[in-house]
Formats: C-alpha cells, structure tokens, sequence
DNA sequence: CACCAGGCAAGTA
DNA sequence: TACTTGCATGGT
C-alpha cells in the first residue's frame, strides 16, 4: 500500500493561518524583472542569499541583466560576475543552458515565455539541464506569476516534523498536498513559501531551535 | 574548527 | 531504483 496522501490539507490551512499572523504581509523574492528572478533561481541553488544578491549586483552593473546582452557574453565573464554564489562554474552552464531555450525558442522574449502554459512551459523548464523542480517551480512561481507552490528542503522538514508528511512523500506529493486546500492564488503560494523559509531559518534547521516557532505546539 | 546556505546532475551499485 | 559525490563561495 502506498502511503497515505489524501489529508493534511486542513493542517496546512492552520500553517498558512498561524505564519500569517506571525509574519504579516509578505512580499517575497524580490527582482525588478521576471529574467532576474529566473536568473536568480539558478543563483540561489544551494546558496545563501545574500552571496546570490552579489552575483546578480555583479550582473547588473555592467549591464547584462537581460536575455540578449547576457547570451553576447563570454562564459569567463559570466563567471568572473557570478563568482560570489559559489558553484559558478556549473551555475554558468546551467544559466547558458537557460539561455539557448530563451533565445532559441522565444527569440529571448520573457515576456512571451512567461505568457506560455503553466504546464507545457513547467515542462519546457524541466528539460533544461540545470533545472530541476525546485528552480522550475520558483521560476515560474516568482518569475512568471503562475500559480505553482514550491516545495523546498524546508518545507519537506517542517512538515515531517509536524507528522503532516514522511520521508517517502516525493517532490510531487509534497506539491499536490500544498495546492490542495484554500485559495489556489500565485499571491497566496509567495506568502506561503516566504513564511515557510522564514520559519525554518529561524525555527526549524537540522538541529532545531523550536522555542518561539508560530508553529509550535500545533494541532 | 565545523557547519550552513532559497539544488541539481552524474556516477555508482 | 536508491544512494553518494562534485560543484565553491561567504557567513556564523
């Protein structure tokens, strides 16, 4: 018998209810464009922010924070720009990787990328080297505004933590579960996974500092 | 000093 | 299929 994985949506409403009042308004990933966001998700792959901010400030200031400019690049520029995420060597790849499916298929036009299926396009991501469901869903969560909940290390531990999942729940499982329960909006997904990585920085790492957590003790 | 950070792909058995 | 390893910088 598979396990099962029909409940825990209500457990999730009451998640989503507790972090909100705890958090507030969030407004989470920011970027002034959906190419920096995307360009992001590659950057932040087993990264800390705030190196990743240095990488796309590096990007952005000798102009090549777009599609066009960044693909006439050579890929020692790209390097030496993105150098402070670490792995820049493969994160160079994966972004030339990103690149030719932008530039090859939609001519370099996010906005007609964006515009794309959310399957079809989820799909089209996946098949980029480099590009995993992790950075596919943020991409086009946070990049192209569709209604996609991305599940991360932390969502899978807070979860198990709380008995609403196991260890055997795959990636899509986990996602299933997430956008099962209340308003299915791309607004509501960005809370939710903001207050998620929030909570587990603070609250919820390998060895958990629990006291305080707006999840603690809950039902 | 060890460990962590907004993962993924390739290799191994 | 299910692990393991390489990738690399910067902060705590």
């Amino acid at each position: 018998m598979s396990p099962d994985r029909g409940g825990g949506a209500e457990a999730l409403e009451q998640m989503y209810r507790r972090l909100h009042n705890y958090y507030g308004e969030m407004h989470w990933w920011p970027g002034d464009s959906a190419f920096e966001i995307m360009v992001g998700a590659i950057l932040t792959q087993n990264t800390n922010w705030r190196n990743v901010e240095r990488a796309l400030e590096n990007v952005k200031r000798e102009g090549c924070l777009d599609p066009v400019a960044l693909w006439t690049c050579n890929d020692d520029d790209i390097e030496r720009m993105i150098r402070p995420s670490g792995f820049y060597r493969i994160k160079t790849k994966r972004i030339r990787a990103f690149l030719e499916m932008v530039m090859g298929e939609y001519k370099g036009d996010v906005r007609q990328l964006c515009d794309t299926e959310t399957d079809a396009l989820r799909e089209r991501l996946l098949a980029v080297s480099g590009i995993g469901e992790e950075t596919a869903d943020s991409m086009l969560l946070y990049g192209a505004g569709k209604p996609i909940f991305v599940i991360d290390n932390y969502t899978r531990r807070i979860l198990t933590r709380h008995g609403v999942i196991t260890d055997d729940w795959s990636y899509g499982d986990i996602q299933a579960l997430c956008m099962r329960a209340g308003d299915n909006t791309a607004e509501r997904y960005r809370a939710f996974h903001g207050y998620i990585v929030n909570t587990g920085k603070e609250f919820c790492r390998k060895v958990p500092r629990c006291a305080g957590c707006p999840l603690e003790m809950m039902t």
